[in-house]
RNA sequence: GGUUCCGUAGCUCAGUUGGAUAGAGCAACAGCCUUCUAAGCUGUGGGCCAUUGGUUCGAAUCCAAUCGGAAUCACCA
């Protein structure tokens, strides 16, 4: 790319002029901003004690020998120590050529070998998913697909934290209350109607918990003693003891919510290569912890639980063995990070997890460390902030937790209504139609969480996040729509070759230009693990073209040449918005 | 209290490895439908980048302190 070329020769030029050798990694470009001419702008105030000139003189000079040197460079101007380089339209224009019938432009050809390991999702089996969820798998899926458009060999996982207390809930409370309720003589979602049994058990556990403190008990002794909540216990026990009847029921039931959830996946269009289960990986980590405590790395109290000492490292001690020798929930996590690395030698694990666990995975790379495992670098959590409606905040605890599949569905309707107000569509319960309804709701909600920085906490605004205006999902399904159209009424026009003489405006280059930028684009948002990058980037692609489209005609121009240019190029933006939007898991329709 | 993260327009958010006069959208206001789809486009107003110091040619960006907000600090997962 052309960015390499000017640097490659920047390097040269003062080489060639001062007689000091630079670093060719220390320098870089950076897009010339719009109020001034140029394409790329190179500030040459790093490099004034080398040349020991004005920052004027610099510039000149390193221009001067650009312009010399490089055919591609047509001119340069210099504004303070600001050298802005001036690329030639035949190369823009080369550029289209080259790359217009290349369908996977911008990703990466070479494929790599050594796997990288994605986990999200990892929902708990006693209720349907939230809207934190939402979050998690759409993250998780895009930093997947963008690894792999990356060239990336990427692998991905999903931890179903299927067995514990939680479970056994639902299960009592469906023994006692269930009637033999099942999804089919309930026509709910197996993952709901686990979830209503899970809170209906709640509800009667804190009757007798209340109970029990009218009657004089503590309240911390009421909770641990209310009848529900020993037969709870009972039941895990009996769980673990591999009881038939229990495991019978634990299994009848996890395989509704397992139903469930594969239909919300599917609606999100979320899917997985592997799928692992606590009830199997439970047990893991304690061979490890034993094994790191006979060497030495490990500290045991007087009861026999060992820990791990990480005062050092400004943190506390951590339990990773009970004092009866269970396991609980880092040993388990130790013991699955080394059960993969062993399985796949990742070159990374990247674990979408709230952000509510950084300090969880922060021991957990302490404690690898510790006990000599040099890939504990290799695991990255990758933390997200909460979600938040406008009507408040929602947090399990309070009560308040938003439900996936009504959200979705919410959002659907949203998109008839709004079709319907505005007359878009005649046949509103056709099969097309109600496709279109899903495609637009999906992708209002997936651009607008994805397009907010991770480490945040955001705010969820449904209404606004279906809006046509603005940096929206719609809008920019609505762009690559009408440019389809567009294409649609020009497709025996469209040549694979655009001549390279012809006269483009001001903005087209720009749009020329944001094309360029779209592989590297891709290649940051691998690295910075980033969906945001390029939901910011299709915005400014799609705002772009749209509004300078809207105002050009393009079937106006009697230059046939230009017509063609122009088609050209809206052919390949169609293309870019599909293959970004793509990596984003939202697709884009050609007509709505 | 310790640790981590966040603080940018009334609201929701961008802001590339430190670069030129701080960017969008929403909301408000003013325009644009005989063209390809107005589910759109164009324009106007709106800022002590939480505060204070430091680092340097240059700071929203890096460092320190302070003030606000969130999460976390279990023999739960």
């Amino acid at each position: 790319m052309i960015e390499q070329l000017l640097c490659k020769n920047i390097a040269d030029a003062i080489k060639s002029i001062y007689q000091t050798e630079v670093d060719l990694s220390s320098i870089s470009l950076q897009k010339t901003r719009k109020e001034f001419e140029g394409d790329f702008t190179f500030a040459v105030f790093p490099y004034l004690k080398i040349t020991k000139k004005s920052p004027e003189q610099t510039s000149n000079d390193i221009g001067q020998y650009l312009k010399d040197v490089l055919d591609e460079v047509n001119d340069f101007n210099v504004i303070k120590g600001f050298l802005n380089i001036v690329i030639k339209k035949s190369y823009w224009l080369s550029f289209l050529n080259q790359n217009i019938n290349n369908k996977s432009f911008g990703f990466n050809p070479v494929k790599k070998s050594t796997p990288v390991m994605v986990e999200y999702s990892s929902p708990n089996t006693n209720k349907p998913l939230h809207l934190g969820h939402i979050r998690n798998n759409l993250l998780g899926w895009s930093v997947a697909e963008i690894l792999k458009a990356n060239g990336e060999n990427v692998l991905k996982v999903n931890l179903v934290n299927d067995r514990g207390i939680h479970i056994c809930k639902s299960m009592l409370a469906w023994k006692i209350w269930g009637n033999m309720e099942t999804p089919q003589s309930s026509g709910l979602k197996g993952d709901h109607l686990a979830g209503k049994y899970y809170v209906l058990f709640d509800k009667n556990y804190k009757k007798e918990v209340e109970e029990l403190v009218a009657k004089g008990y503590d309240k911390e002794v009421a909770e641990k003693q209310a009848p529900l909540m020993l037969e709870a216990q009972k039941m895990l026990r009996l769980w673990e003891a591999k009881d038939e009847d229990v495991l019978k029921l634990w299994n009848r039931m996890n395989a509704w919510v397992y139903e469930g959830f594969d239909v919300t996946y599917k609606t999100m269009g979320i899917d997985f290569d592997k799928t692992y289960y606590e009830s199997n990986t439970y047990l893991l980590g304690k061979s490890i912890v034993e094994k790191g405590f006979n060497e030495n790395k490990l500290i045991q109290k007087e009861d026999n639980s060992i820990w791990a000492d990480l005062t050092g490292e400004g943190l506390d001690e951590k339990l990773l063995l009970r004092s009866d020798g269970t396991s609980v929930y880092m040993t388990q996590d130790l013991g699955t990070a080394h059960q993969r690395h062993e399985e796949y030698k990742p070159s990374k694990m990247i674990y979408v997890v709230g952000n509510e666990q950084n300090y969880h995975f922060d021991v957990l790379k302490l404690v690898l460390k510790k006990l000599g495992y040099d890939w504990s670098d290799s695991i990255y959590h990758l933390s997200y902030g909460m979600v938040e409606l406008p009507e408040g905040k929602m947090k399990s605890r309070e009560g308040t937790v938003v439900d996936a599949d009504l959200l979705i569905a919410e959002m659907i309707e949203t998109a008839r209504q709004t079709a319907f107000e505005l007359g878009k569509i005649d046949d509103f319960e056709s099969e097309a139609a109600i496709k279109l309804y899903h495609t637009i709701a999906l992708g209002a909600l997936k651009y607008f969480i994805l397009k907010v920085d991770p480490q945040k906490n955001m705010m969820f605004n449904p209404k606004e996040s279906i809006d046509f205006n603005g940096n929206t999902g719609p809008f920019i399904q609505y762009t690559h729509a009408r440019i389809k159209s567009l294409l649609n009424k020009a497709d025996n026009v469209i040549s694979n070759h655009v001549d390279v003489n012809i006269n483009i405006v001001e903005k087209e280059k720009n749009l020329l230009q944001l094309i360029h930028e779209y592989p590297a684009v891709i290649n940051q948002a691998a690295e910075s693990l980033s969906p945001a990058l390029i939901s910011n980037y299709i915005y400014e692609l799609a705002k772009e073209y749209n509004g300078f489209y809207q105002e050009i005609p393009i079937f106006k121009e009697e230059n046939m040449e230009l017509r063609d240019f122009r088609i050209a190029l809206s052919y390949f933006v169609s293309n870019i918005i599909k293959s970004a939007m793509g990596l984003l898991g939202i697709s884009v329709p050609d007509k709505m």
